[in-house]
DNA sequence: TGTAATCTTTACCAATTGATCAAAATTTTC
DNA sequence: GAAAATTTTGATCAATTGGTAAAGATTACA
């Protein structure tokens, strides 16, 4: 190789470890607050505490950097609908996929804001994964609609319904700012996430008791 | 003046009120798909039909055209919120909110995704704005915390329970791309919105049916 | 119809930005 | 401790992009 660059080669030295991991950390401040396009590399180095051309040795390009930070996440970012079974009580399993996804929303509000940055744009990004994401989401819609069959949650469309969880929990993350700027400072503490819960639980309770 | 421009004159001619309002809908196409950064002069020029320049001649900068474009939004977006009213019946007023949400979703899904995109830069064009907001917001959640003093709304969080409807709502404008590929061609139709308002509605009655 | 005002174009500039290269500095390995 | 491998830096490039200048084309109006 010409000129050789950082995991082009055998194995990963410790430097490479450390500085992988703080530039990925960096890229995701930046591009979760500005968007792709909107982030510089000059952005992310500085960030990250190095020089763009010592970042460029890493990562061959910005691109790079986004797509590894979108394929992660996407891999983690389905688990709470996984989990959710057939066997559980149907009240009981909704119950705890809002709880995990408000979660998500206050642990990781960047990885939300890079998400919906990327759906924003039109997905370009994440074409396959859609439709893995489809099979998924038909697989647990079905899931629904045999509870609604044994009369054990209300009738209802079962693709709206995880959509009304998505949107509700990930409003948290993404409008961030706007939740904060209407609660007030004085309710705009760690508080907010538990006053989320408690409402979005009674909501989707008693709008989906059978 | 040394170059005139555009709208510093006297009043507007015919030409300026036409290329003023081409570019102005070529904008938010290329705004609300790209971002602020994202978008360029070149681009939303080519969109509107005419060279940079020309452009140029009609709004001195790129920021200018994005400032009116917030600046217009605003204005509108939150007249459905305002015609709520304390004489009214609340669970129907809260359903008519709902319902005009989610026409504003399906009717102007850019200047939903516009607004979207300001915020989640942490909306640094709109800082005051936002205050209004807040005394808006405010006011309403007064009125539902009367409804539920009188018995006539489930008692829970109104600046949350708002926050849902906004959630619910501005999802199918933000998260076009994801709806579709999760519905399928089949179901990506208008009628999505008809099934979302179903839906919806369903689950905020008895979900807040006191 | 002629003239003043408005509009459009061509050419251009300076700053930013993604990326490269080769040499210097550092770390690892034997 | 020296050689080899890896990491860092400084200089630089080409493309993109926001914006300007000035001359030419068109339109409005008396």
């Amino acid at each position: 190789m010409a000129r050789p660059r950082a995991a082009e080669t055998r194995k990963r030295t410790r430097i490479q470890q450390e500085k992988e991991d703080r530039i990925l950390d960096a890229a995701l401040d930046v591009f979760s607050a500005h968007g792709f396009r909107g982030s510089t590399i000059d952005q992310i180095a500085k960030a990250a505490g190095m020089s763009k051309p010592n970042l460029l040795y890493y990562f061959r390009t910005k691109e790079a950097i986004h797509r590894l930070l979108i394929g992660r996440l996407l891999d983690t970012w389905l688990d709470p609908l996984r989990e959710m079974n057939a066997g559980g009580d149907p009240l009981s399993e909704i119950c705890s996929y809002i709880r995990r996804k408000l979660e998500m929303a206050r642990d990781y509000p960047r990885e939300g804001r890079l998400f919906t940055n990327e759906i924003l744009r039109g997905a370009p990004h994440i074409q396959e994964e859609m439709s893995d994401l489809k099979s998924l989401v038909d697989e647990k819609a079905k899931i629904m609609r045999g509870w609604m069959k044994d009369g054990r949650l209300a009738r209802c469309d079962p693709h709206h319904l995880i959509f009304s969880i998505w949107a509700t929990t990930q409003h948290y993350a993404d409008f961030d700012v706007q939740v904060r700027a209407i609660l007030g400072p004085a309710r705009s503490g760690e508080g907010r996430f538990e006053d989320a819960a408690r409402y979005l639980e009674k909501l989707f309770l008693d709008g989906l008791k059978p």
